[in-house]
DNA sequence: CCTACCGATCGGTAGG
DNA sequence: CCTACCGATCGGTAGG
């Protein structure tokens, strides 16, 4: 096996580990485990514990700021836009269900450079999201609302769906997506 | 000081610690700390980190065993039911920020026999939240949809106002709850 | 409630 | 990629 292919090994374990005990309780021998690995060996292939910690972060973060990017380049209305990231957050959790754990529960074990960075990424797809919310508002398709209010419920609407993930072929995930997003719909659309 | 007021301080000062660096990275020397005590006179109070969690989280859960007790036993509305488990959740976040950010996400931490029980008896308040949301479909009080998605949706809807809960004045935080409780109703209600 | 201390486990390194 | 090992920190105990 190359040595990329096996780095990426271990960032999966790592991930589903880490989704599983949480960062902190999940040791280094744990890893090395998985991936059938002396502790010690684990180190020609990563730097840290605090590398697989941020690399996972850092992707999955990137995942939201491309779409954010995608959406905001479009030309759809705010409905669609607001349809597209409430897809956006969905696919994500489907499709890695393990790092986007990682991703809610365990940033704040990152070190302090990595999650001042964290932070002000988040902040940023945040601040994003709430302008399409706004946008919607002032122009009437959505029932006005404080935007911290309508941005956090939208999105803890889909955070429990990753837990899910595994367990739920493809067709009962979509439907399980139609409710979500009916759902905010109902909650954001201006009746 | 007495013996119970003191061992509520380590209680609380746990509750708060663990909220914010997460159980197994708060150590027993921390919790110390923050009570103006050495770390070994903390086992005159309590018998192990651990109790101190079994705690936390057995009177979190009983909070809202409690508070679905009530609701259950009362001669509302299948709509007037899920209004007040809306508001249960909420007051519970206001009042008790720390200790249900612990109940919340570091339950997983619990010895396997506390843990089972704790499984069981989240098990037991989601199936009886389930049952009044089962009841408000079957007469037409709510809109048709999984059972599971829509209590996701719901208990999720307010997962996050207790990290609002120490910033927001009394008016604001109501506000807030207003807010909440129109999203869902919109969601849940059948129009 | 403190001083003194213990075995276990942690993340990580040296050297091959 | 392994064997051997290290200092730091962990939860917790003995004895007063």
């Amino acid at each position: 096996m190359n040595r990329s292919k096996r780095k990426q090994e271990i960032y999966a374990a790592s991930a589903r580990l880490f989704r599983k005990k949480g960062y902190v309780a999940a040791s280094v021998r744990d890893i090395a485990e998985l991936v059938g690995l002396e502790p010690s060996s684990l180190y020609s292939h990563i730097k840290s514990k605090e590398e697989i910690l941020i690399n996972i972060c850092h992707d999955c973060a990137e995942l939201f700021a491309e779409g954010m990017e995608m959406i905001l380049d479009s030309e759809k209305t705010n409905i669609e836009k607001l349809d597209s990231l409430v897809d956006l957050h969905i696919d994500i959790a489907y499709n890695n269900p393990s790092s986007v754990t990682v991703f809610n529960d365990e940033w704040r074990h990152l070190p302090s450079q990595e999650l001042s960075e964290f932070l002000l990424k988040r902040k940023d797809y945040e601040d994003n999201f709430k302008k399409i919310l706004k946008s919607g508002m002032e122009n009437g398709d959505f029932e006005q609302m404080s935007l911290t209010t309508t941005f956090n419920i939208i999105i803890n609407s889909v955070k429990w769906l990753h837990f899910f993930a595994k367990k739920l072929k493809r067709e009962a995930f979509e439907v399980k997506r139609e409710e979500i997003k009916n759902f905010i719909r109902r909650g954001v659309y201006s009746s």
